[in-house]
DNA sequence: AATTCGGGGTA
DNA sequence: TACCCAGAATT
């Protein structure tokens, strides 16, 4: 099995792309890079990585910048826990190790937002530590290649990769071995229509020669979706609007909203009048329904969303505790789910 | 061991 | 549609 990795290297000098965290050894950037890319492509994540790499040149620039500002580089790139799990981590590393990036995977590890994966990959790349990457690459390639059927979203599945993963590692080479078996993952032997026909393992790959590669890697996992109806009211009121940050346990924590309320089906606007009045204490005399989006679907991995916005003119302030007065030209200055972000680009003539 | 966290590309 | 992506934290 010794030719295994170095036939995969071969290939990956070959095929490699140009991607700029290939092009460093700075520990800070390579972390940044592999949280951003955690259940991620590449492509959508390149310019998230310019991004944060321009507005948080160091740990420290990270470490003090306010959450908001993340979130607000952040936005749109979703599993937002990543970017609260990246900013607590590098208060982790400026407070308590002295601002130096830890250098050995145990204390890797320990960064939160940073499991077996991640400190696997800065541990190789930045540091050239023999430590094999299983990622869902991985679990395509090594699935596909040795024929194995076990799940690999079960833990006797997954100590049975990581463990394969381990004895192929070229801990020689460890960088470029993972490098290469997760470039290899992802441009050659792909989710859907894997190149087979060009494959270098073409002869040793049991997928290929038994015809099981599209029954490969086996997974058991369902994900079970619920539905969710939020009515949204998107107050006017001279000059602006009012947002609430999502503080609970839920989607979006700590990005923000219009006013909304959920409910177990779409309201209509007999119902949301009677919402204005009695939750926002609004007089029919002090409020105008002026117009209502269609409903608006949002797609998430768990959760299904069906959203309409009302546009409720209103002619005398909230008091609320929770909503905060927004002019309409700092909207962008708080971190927006997409859906939010999205419904404020798509209809203009709502704000001003 | 199972669930929950986003959003977009692809067939 | 359904699947999956340089996974991790929480329950």
């Amino acid at each position: 099995m010794d030719g295994w990795s170095a036939q995969l290297t071969h290939w990956y000098e070959i095929n490699k792309r140009d991607l700029p965290w290939r092009q460093t050894r700075n520990p800070y950037f390579i972390w940044l890079s592999e949280i951003i890319l955690q259940q991620t492509r590449v492509v959508q994540g390149l310019p998230y990585y310019e991004r944060f790499v321009r507005e948080f040149p160091t740990i420290q620039d990270l470490a003090s910048s306010p959450l908001e500002q993340v979130l607000n580089c952040w936005q749109g790139l979703g599993y937002y826990s990543r970017a609260r799990n990246l900013h607590l981590a590098a208060q982790q590393v400026v407070q308590s190790m002295q601002g130096k990036f830890p250098e050995n995977y145990h204390d890797i590890l320990k960064l939160k937002g940073v499991g077996p994966y991640t400190a696997a990959a800065i541990a190789s790349f930045a540091f050239d530590l023999p430590h094999a990457v299983v990622d869902g690459n991985v679990y395509r390639v090594l699935s596909r290649h040795f024929g194995i059927h076990e799940p690999v979203d079960s833990v006797s599945g997954q100590r049975l990769y990581a463990e394969l993963a381990r004895r192929l590692l070229n801990t020689a080479q460890p960088a470029q071995h993972n490098q290469a078996i997760m470039e290899f993952g992802a441009m050659q032997c792909t989710p859907v229509k894997p190149q087979c026909d060009i494959c270098i393992f073409k002869t040793s790959c049991v997928a290929f020669n038994r015809n099981e590669v599209d029954l490969l890697p086996v997974k058991v996992g369902k994900v079970k979706q619920t539905e969710r109806f939020f009515n949204y009211l998107v107050f006017q009121v001279e000059g602006g609007t009012y947002l609430r940050e999502r503080i609970e346990k839920d989607i979006w924590q700590n990005l923000w909203e219009f006013a909304v309320e959920e409910s177990a089906a779409l309201l209509e606007e007999k119902e949301i009048m009677l919402l204005l009045q009695q939750k926002f204490s609004l007089s029919a005399e002090s409020l105008v329904i002026k117009r209502v989006s269609e409903p608006q679907r949002h797609i998430l991995t768990h959760q299904r969303l069906l959203a309409r916005f009302w546009l409720v003119q209103i002619f005398s302030n909230l008091q609320s505790k929770e909503l905060i007065f927004v002019p309409y030209d700092q909207l962008g200055s708080k971190p927006l789910p997409r859906l939010i972000d999205k419904f404020i680009k798509t209809h203009p003539t709502w704000l001003d």
